[in-house]
DNA sequence: GCGAGTCACAACCATCGGTTGTGTGTGCTT
DNA sequence: AAGCACACACAACCGATGGTTGTGACTCGC
């Protein structure tokens, strides 16, 4: 089926007439004729009943007219979406469960006119995503590079909201049934959290945190997967892991897994977001606007070092740095 | 943009492979290879990048992949709402803002699966639908014929429900504080429908209403629009009209107007569904049932008299009549 | 009856979209 | 390291498609 087809459909059902709606498409009123014709033939059925004056929609037109729309209005958003120049606001997040993903989303359904594509570029290195940043391929990645003054001159990082930290335990886990905890009640069990890179700010996050609360964190070892993570924590009664409040990664509901928010002080990761410096697209700034009117964590709250100081959206972190 | 490369762009995206898409819609590599090129020129963007082992999405076509899916899946609808043989169920109401459509209107959103398309025949003859469903253009029709007895033997006409009037008034009018009303009080009061055709149902209807409550109906004269309507019974101060309660042809709060609820008893005026006697449609067994759910307008109830004793869905008329 | 409007059909032609055959690059295997 | 298996791209070819211009059939209004 050829959607120019189906445009033209459309126009000479409203305008009552090939004649006019040729015109309008720029090209003959025999061409209007031919792509009806297909479409008719297509479909095996009559769409128009031709009268001297004009055309008029049969019950199969009139049923077939809102399809059309619809047709017509999922191709013009598709192409709104990618045409190069003016393409729809387009941000890479870790996965599209995690805390940056969900923000967006709730954005999004709260301001459903903004054209936004949420996207996940296909490798773990923060540099591939600084360089779909600086190539314009993506407007914004929710990624981190431990050393801001590696990045190119026109791209700058921003600290775009904080995350904190919930322990996510099964039923038989002795923390199991406290409504908050408090990071040295986690001291001496063991916390596990897979799939870390190492050397990544992860994996620098998570040492730090074991070092100034003394805890148990096994950083290590590959991630089996979700599932596998779940069914091991459900059975368990020594094993927990930490998930950010807002990620949405696991359904504790369906292991009866809980999850438990940790308080005084509440461990927060700073999510940051990387964008060019110049010309960004128009839309970032209704997002960084939103992320800085996030609710900021609970206080008192820890950071790792390299966040130590509050930061608001839209600051440059490069320049507050040093 | 052909829905064809659209579609083989969504298989080859989850396949992973060309080749493998190329298999599953029975052409060859080459030709999906050329499809996805003609996508790629059409949108002036790279939606894959190649690889020895297949196809792999780029950002763009990444953010293209849910559009091209909601784009074949509006094809499909389309076709499947439309195709001769297994299209959707299709019913005649007399407009769009009828009692009828309003029922089917909730019907569908409490059934969002079934496939209903709610078309409007554009002539006044009844007879016309009666060919129309006997041809299996539609598969229903919200409409009544005087004499059943001239149906075709294949057609037949069921009671629908019954539509219970409400009276229609400007601020002005005596009764416009009214909270209900009998019609012994509408006597006297001038009460205005305009549009109804000579020797059709409804000027019989009106005409028995008028006779057994002794009222001023006058439904002679042309209907200018509603619009027209609406703003003479917001001046007036002695016109009236009536309206069926779930009708929503008037939006009263535009006009000030009210609409008054009419009791002991309650008008009803009783609607009809004609539809094929043999083989019709599957779905209209669910249309029907519902019609039967729907609540009875109050007791008492007055109706004309070609319908004087009660009637359930799904009943037939032409038979219960001798 | 005729002119002005409509849509459809015919003839023509460039382009497109499919085919088969072949080339190129990559990754796995021997 | 060589060779094979596999996947995608390119080339050549050809019928079908979709556009054009020209014309015909029909209806409506004057």
């Amino acid at each position: 089926m050829d959607t120019e087809a189906v445009r033209s459909f459309v126009r000479a059902a409203e305008l009552g007439q090939l004649q006019r709606a040729a015109d309008e498409l720029g090209v003959t009123q025999q061409a209007v004729s031919k792509r009806i014709a297909s479409l008719e033939r297509e479909l095996d059925v009559r769409l128009f009943t031709r009268t001297a004056r004009g055309v008029e929609l049969t019950l199969d037109g009139q049923a077939f007219l809102p399809h059309a729309r619809n047709i017509i209005a999922g191709v013009d958003r598709a192409i709104t979406a990618i045409k190069p120049g003016s393409r729809a606001l387009r941000i890479d997040v870790l996965g599209l469960r995690s805390a940056q993903a969900v923000v967006l989303h709730d954005y999004w359904r709260s301001h459903p006119e903004i054209d936004l594509d949420v996207v996940t570029l296909r490798v773990n290195d923060p540099r591939v995503a600084v360089a779909a940043v600086q190539a314009g391929d993506v407007d914004a990645s929710f990624r981190s590079v431990t050393d801001p003054a590696t990045l190119p001159r026109d791209v700058q990082m921003i600290h775009a909201f904080d995350s904190p930290l919930e322990l996510l335990v099964g039923p038989r886990h002795p923390l199991a049934s406290a409504r908050t905890l408090t990071p040295s009640q986690l001291r001496r069990h063991r916390i596990w959290v897979p799939g870390i890179a190492p050397r990544s700010e992860w994996a620098e996050f998570y040492d730090q945190l074991a070092t100034d609360f003394d805890l148990r964190i096994d950083a290590a070892g590959p991630n089996f997967g979700n599932e596998v993570l779940l069914d091991i924590l459900a059975d368990s009664a020594d094993v927990a892991t930490l998930v950010g409040s807002r990620d949405r990664y696991v359904w504790p509901a369906n292991h009866d897994l809980r999850r438990i928010p940790i308080v005084n002080p509440t461990l927060a990761y700073p999510l940051s977001l990387i964008l060019r410096r110049e010309n960004p697209h128009p839309g970032l700034r209704a997002i960084t606007d939103h992320l800085g009117r996030l609710s900021p964590p609970p206080t008192p709250t820890w950071r790792p070092s390299w966040a130590t100081t509050p930061r608001h959206s839209g600051e440059d972190l490069d320049r507050t740095r040093r």
